[in-house]
DNA sequence: AATTACACCAACCGCTTCAAG
DNA sequence: GCTTGAAGCGGTTGGTGTAAT
């Protein structure tokens, strides 16, 4: 592609980073450290928006991302965490040291998908930003369908009892199909958590990666 | 050797959330 | 309460490398 297609309307350069733009974005945040991402283009002169300086640092240039192949052991915890979660692919990142949204999202629809998730992909997903569903697999490995999903926001918030749609699980229901997923995560005796318990991400979000122990 | 198909991954886009004024 | 800019998130696109034909 030429240079001068690769410049967009407000004079950006779009596409990929050259190994000059990357020094001169580390340091800067050597030098400033994060934040203020707008004034980047500004002080360095770099030819990309703020945007995609905090793109390129947080997914590639922060030393604290792990490059590389994924491990089985990362593989497992993303593909456990996705049954719990969904594509919740900044909460299922935060818990796989050093691997980014970006990573975790891109090894999964690459990767992953094809093995243990839903086959569909693109256009023919139905976005999770519009449901914020998250799947649930049975005794035998099943995932459940997207009728037997259940709210993401209401479990987050604890909000079913009062909500609830009439399509909805009940709490029953909720509770047994959390037995399901529970299964294979061992949540320590004094947590007792359900899926519509509020601050079940809080949860996820505070306890030490360690310590969540899953079973083979 | 040339072409095609596919997999992978970096980056972009649009939207939402949040905090400051 | 409203506006605005920064930051974050998830879906999608497009470039590149490689295997298959």
């Amino acid at each position: 592609m030429q240079q001068e297609e690769m410049e967009a309307e407000h004079g950006n350069k779009k596409g990929l980073w050259t190994k000059e733009e990357d020094m001169i974005l580390s340091e800067y945040i050597r030098v400033h450290g994060r934040g203020q991402w707008n004034r980047i283009p500004r002080v360095t002169g770099l030819k990309r928006c703020g945007k995609s300086c905090r793109l390129r640092w947080l997914n590639y240039l922060s030393p604290s991302v792990k490059h590389g192949d994924f491990s089985q052991e990362e593989e497992d915890l993303i593909i456990r965490l996705h049954n719990l979660l969904g594509n919740r692919w900044s909460l299922i990142a935060g818990r796989v040291p050093g691997r980014t949204d970006n990573q975790v999202k891109n090894h999964w629809n690459t990767r992953l998908c094809k093995k243990f998730g839903n086959k569909k992909r693109k256009r023919e997903a139905v976005s999770s930003s519009e449901t914020h569903s998250t799947h649930i697999e049975d005794h035998s490995g099943r995932v459940l369908g997207e009728s037997e999903t259940l709210s993401f926001e209401n479990l987050r918030h604890g909000e079913m009892a009062e909500n609830q749609d009439p399509g909805e699980k009940s709490i029953e229901e909720a509770d047994s199909l959390y037995q399901n997923c529970n299964e294979s995560l061992l949540i320590p005796t004094d947590y007792h958590l359900n899926l519509f318990s509020p601050g079940l991400i809080e949860f996820l979000d505070g306890y030490p990666l360690d310590d969540l122990i899953w079973q083979n």
